[in-house]
DNA sequence: CTCGTAGTTTTGAGTTCATCAAAATATTGG
DNA sequence: CCAATATTTTGATGAACTCAAAACTACGAG
């Protein structure tokens, strides 16, 4: 059992330089965090890098997705209901999310095609069809009790 | 050619009733005003609602546009980009849409399926799926031209 | 028809998330 | 190590939405 180690915490480095950004503690910070920790977002990235580094400020965190999304180191995501925008070294594998509208769970969701656009509907009213974003809504296990208690129905 | 008449203006005045909402003057607009301009923000609606009912504020829109969504008299859509939320007349069908990266501009997709969830991936960590939210990101035909001039190998 | 009450709108303030601009600082090639 | 330029920080600003209380209105009871 081998553990593929294209993505080693080292690698950050080369991925940044390769698209022309400099290495930066709040950088490298900010990946390894949102590898370990991904859909978080901007407010979680602060809260998570403030212990290694005090001094960085929220507009860094700001300025640090929008170059990474940019370059595509990372993905913003936008999902219907929770604020503010999130963000994943998960990037180029065009896959979705599901999302448990008790608690805000959010986890992935392979693609079942593996590329985009995944889905080619009818009409489109003559638009160019590049990507289909998918958001399932559910409930997690852990709310599916809660849920009994609100509505004995379910 | 007969036209289906069981959405007439008046019918909103029976909705709102039938949800045990009051009739208002400013929900009566907000429905007329989204029913001809589906994806509308809060703040189109305030600008279309603005030159009927000049006492209109931002606020009475937000509160209205809450409420007829709470009733479902409305569905609420929450865009990729788009800042804002948007509102729509066209409730209960599931049906999705497709966004113009270029210019923004949104139409309706009809679902497929025709029921929610249209769709039922493989592994959701053993969440139960309920919706599935599609928006395709494209180019409109308006913009082809604007985006092979940018990027002539499109 | 009038009145009273609960529902609704308005006014005003406040929050969150994100952006813009300029000064301070750090990275990197030479 | 230095200079050039990229990045971060600081500070201000904006957009969208929310909260709370006062003013107003729809509508059913009488
Ligand atoms: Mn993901
Ligand atoms: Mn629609
Ligand atoms: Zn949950
Ligand atoms: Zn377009």
């Amino acid at each position: 059992m081998s553990v593929d180690a294209t993505v080693t915490p080292e690698s950050w480095d080369e991925q940044l330089r390769e698209s022309g950004l400099r290495v930066t503690a709040g950088r490298r910070a900010a990946l390894e965090f949102l590898d370990d920790h991904p859909h978080s977002s901007a407010a979680d990235i602060l809260a998570g890098l403030s212990d290694d580094i005090p001094s960085i400020s929220a507009q860094s965190v700001h300025n640090i997705v929008h170059d990474l999304t940019r370059h595509e180191l990372v993905r913003r995501i936008d999902l219907p209901d929770s604020g503010s925008a999130r963000y994943e070294t998960r990037t180029h594998d065009n896959h979705h999310h599901v999302q448990c509208v008790v608690c805000g769970r959010i986890e992935d969701v392979d693609c079942v095609v593996g590329h985009a656009p995944c889905l080619t509907p009818d009409d489109v009213h003559g638009m160019t069809v590049l990507t289909a974003e998918i958001t399932f809504r559910g409930v997690c296990p852990e709310c599916e009790p809660t849920l009994r208690d609100r509505d004995p129905q379910y």
